[in-house]
DNA sequence: CCTTGTGAAGCTGTTCACAGCC
DNA sequence: GGCTGTGAACAGCTTCACAAGG
């Protein structure tokens, strides 16, 4: 979950979709693409909400947003389903993305399955550690920092992901919007603040997991006052 | 950030805080502790909002939840502040946690910074593969599977992790499920389901990611059509 | 003065329910 | 008949603007 809102994103009243339908997107086309590699063709409404786990109106409107692609009485053609989201969501093209710091969790990344089969690419390895230098993960040598606007230029990287430690993370995002980079996910338990113009995207692991814990608490927390009638 | 949203969360109208403001909490007692750590001793909402990126009249909505704990003309004081949300989001005790799934990503989970510093324990490691049970990772012991109806009882864990790849992520819930886990955070690339009363919570890496391609993306595309007056 | 706390307005997103079409 | 697409109602969240209080 992305926590903080995502203030002046430049360009206003356009022809966008909805933020939160353009969060669903992507769920819709992995179950899309689950059923057509199980051979199904066709697909309503509901079988889709139920598969995914959102209400059947919602679902629709969603996907009303892209254009009429369904047929009345029949359902959603799965395969030109799929094309249509994947180009809506750009998913037609690769992205490739630069990781900023090899830990334990920039390895991970770099090695998910889940970019791979999404049309993601990790183009290129930064570290801050000299001695890290050239060692190669997941396939792809370490670089430098100082590196970044040649790998960035080279790779045609759009999309940068900030994986140090918290203290570094600033520094790693100031050296990717140095580097020209305009879209940051950034993973480190840090705040960054960017320029206008730049998107950051914020994955805080240890806040989805203090949301859990909220609601784990609550549960014990209730046997407490009851309304006396 | 999560996408899907937790339809049918059991009990209902009791005193809750709406959910997004549960979700900003943790950000906002992060900012807290940075500045009571600085020496800060009271803060406005002003100097608070403009810290995480959110809007004053927001952070004091958030913040009046929790009770009347501002002086006006003056602020709030810090360190009660930092003492008041952490309670709120059960930040006073500790929450042992069980990691399934040792490979990159449950590797990096398991020494990841944030967990350590906001009261998230992680109490035992379990993972399919028989040969790599023993095997220490960030001090910690993988276990078995089988195992974790004993792990969840012995180290009172109430959250559970799956970090498996996306084919094994429904296996490994079910498993927590089955050891009494009701609270399931998920970062397979793969949507699982569970019985009623249990909470999954979905972190996509791979879906923030296109969320941030599809703004590129129309980033570009914009040189196209303008409207004619 | 200052800043909080909060009704009220506005906006975004969700859900319902049904007309329209196959 | 079944299912899509969508106006309209609804719910929740955000923002404004200001009264209340230090």
């Amino acid at each position: 979950m992305t926590i903080l809102g995502t203030p002046s994103f430049g360009d206003d009243a356009d022809r966008g979709i909805p933020d939160a339908t353009v969060a669903r997107l992507p769920v819709y086309l992995r179950a899309l693409n689950g059923l057509r590699d199980r051979g199904v063709v066709t697909c309503s409404s509901n079988e889709l909400a139920e598969l995914v786990g959102v209400n059947p109106a919602k679902l629709r409107k969603d996907l009303s947003h892209l254009g009429s692609y369904g047929t009345r009485g029949v359902g959603y053609e799965v395969e030109f389903l799929c094309h249509q989201i994947a180009r809506e969501i750009g998913q037609t093209q690769d992205w490739n993305v630069v990781i900023v710091g090899v830990g334990h969790l920039g390895t991970a990344l770099s090695s998910y399955q889940g970019f791979s089969s999404r049309g993601i690419r990790v183009a290129a390895l930064v570290d801050a550690d000299p001695a890290r230098i050239g060692e190669v993960v997941s396939g792809i040598a370490i670089s430098a920092v100082a590196d970044l606007p040649a790998l960035v230029a080279e790779h045609d990287v759009a999309i940068g992901v900030v994986a140090t430690p918290g203290e570094a993370a600033q520094t790693a995002a100031d050296s990717l919007v140095d580097a020209g980079i305009t879209s940051i996910l950034n993973f480190a338990p840090a705040l960054v603040t960017v320029p206008d113009g730049v998107q950051v995207r914020q994955v805080d692991l240890s806040i989805e997991l203090q949301i859990l814990a909220y609601h784990e608490q609550r549960k014990t927390t209730h046997s407490a006052a009851e309304g006396v009638i």
